[in-house]
DNA sequence: ATCCCCATGTAATTTGTTACATGATTGA
DNA sequence: TCAATCATGTAACAAATTACATGGGGAT
């Protein structure tokens, strides 16, 4: 499921112009795929040449005209046919767990940094998914509530293992005279 | 952290192959950085060209040759300062939590599939982890088991919250006939 | 004045994945 | 005999990120 589907996917709530998905990339979807406008309007343009979207160009005043696209029956169709696959992948890609395999090598002062940085990304990312539990909350299918609850789940375990175990990072490796 | 730079702190274990480098990329590093053949050998090619490693060919009989690579003082000193970067990224791409968004637009029985393939993936890569752990153990440097650690945490946690939120997708949105 | 929001898009670059290509040894 | 392990690599392809390019309106 590439940025293309996701956006079709997202069409099925409605019609929306490139400028309103790339809100629900950076919000509900913020915490497991991020795309960005040099990833949406391509999309959106191959899946209007493709029959999969109706594009309707609405002009505004004082404001750039909107381009607001809506699913077609050709885009539900082929929408059902690739929510179908049974196996859809869950990537993971840290550099931030990579360097605290070499942790080490590091001067203590920089991982504390870094794990400072991270704690600090993770509450940014719960406020984030907070807002718009209190925002939308009710109105939603069960899907987006248990894909946030999902990313609520993560960002607590992430930021108490962190937590309970940054001390072993810093720590250290070897005292010089024995003490245990 | 590109792939050239996590092969490079790989190396500070000690002198490896290709071959040797991608294993640790399936088992320690599989649940955060994934890399194969194809971006491996390049990278470490790429080192070699920047003077970061040397490369010692190795004649074996009954088996090919091997290139055994091993990090030069510039490399040490290259990758120290890659570890200073105090922002290391932590991505997740995950089309799971994008299909689930749309649940609703599933039958049930494929719902139901994905979830049980995803746990069955959790489970595979924990078991991964348990083997790691019982194998290496103790003599490992503390970002190892952080790291180790952490991969536990996060797929304990997910493991949970699938199995305890999982009903709430496949529910009958709305009953047709009342049935109890 | 200055910055942020609205709103769209392209082009270059970077990155990684997949498939292809080869080939001997070992264990079931 | 068949599959797996050992061992290396390239080429084509797919995909996304980044930087560039434009421009008015509203708030501080």
């Amino acid at each position: 499921m590439d940025v293309k589907t996701v956006c079709l996917g997202m069409l099925t709530d409605g019609p929306a112009s490139g400028y309103d998905l790339k809100k629900e990339f950076e919000s509900s979807f913020a915490h497991f795929f991020a795309a960005g406008y040099g990833s949406i309007y391509p999309a959106l343009s191959a899946l209007a040449e493709d029959g999969l979207v109706d594009c309707e160009l609405v002009p505004q005043e004082g404001k750039p005209d909107r381009k607001v696209y809506e699913i077609t029956d050709t885009g539900h169709a082929f929408l059902l046919k690739a929510l179908e696959n049974e196996k859809p992948f869950h990537k993971v890609r840290s550099e931030f767990l990579a360097q605290m395999c070499f942790a080490h090598l590091m001067r203590p002062e920089i991982v504390e940094a870094v794990l400072d940085n991270r704690l600090s990304d993770i509450a940014d990312c719960r406020n984030v998914l907070r807002e718009i539990e209190t925002t939308y909350a009710h109105e939603w299918p069960a899907g987006a509530e248990f894909v946030l609850g999902f990313g609520k789940a993560i960002y607590e375990a992430t930021e108490t293992y962190i937590k309970e175990n940054r001390h072993k990072l810093t720590a250290e490796p070897v005292a010089k005279t024995a003490t245990g």
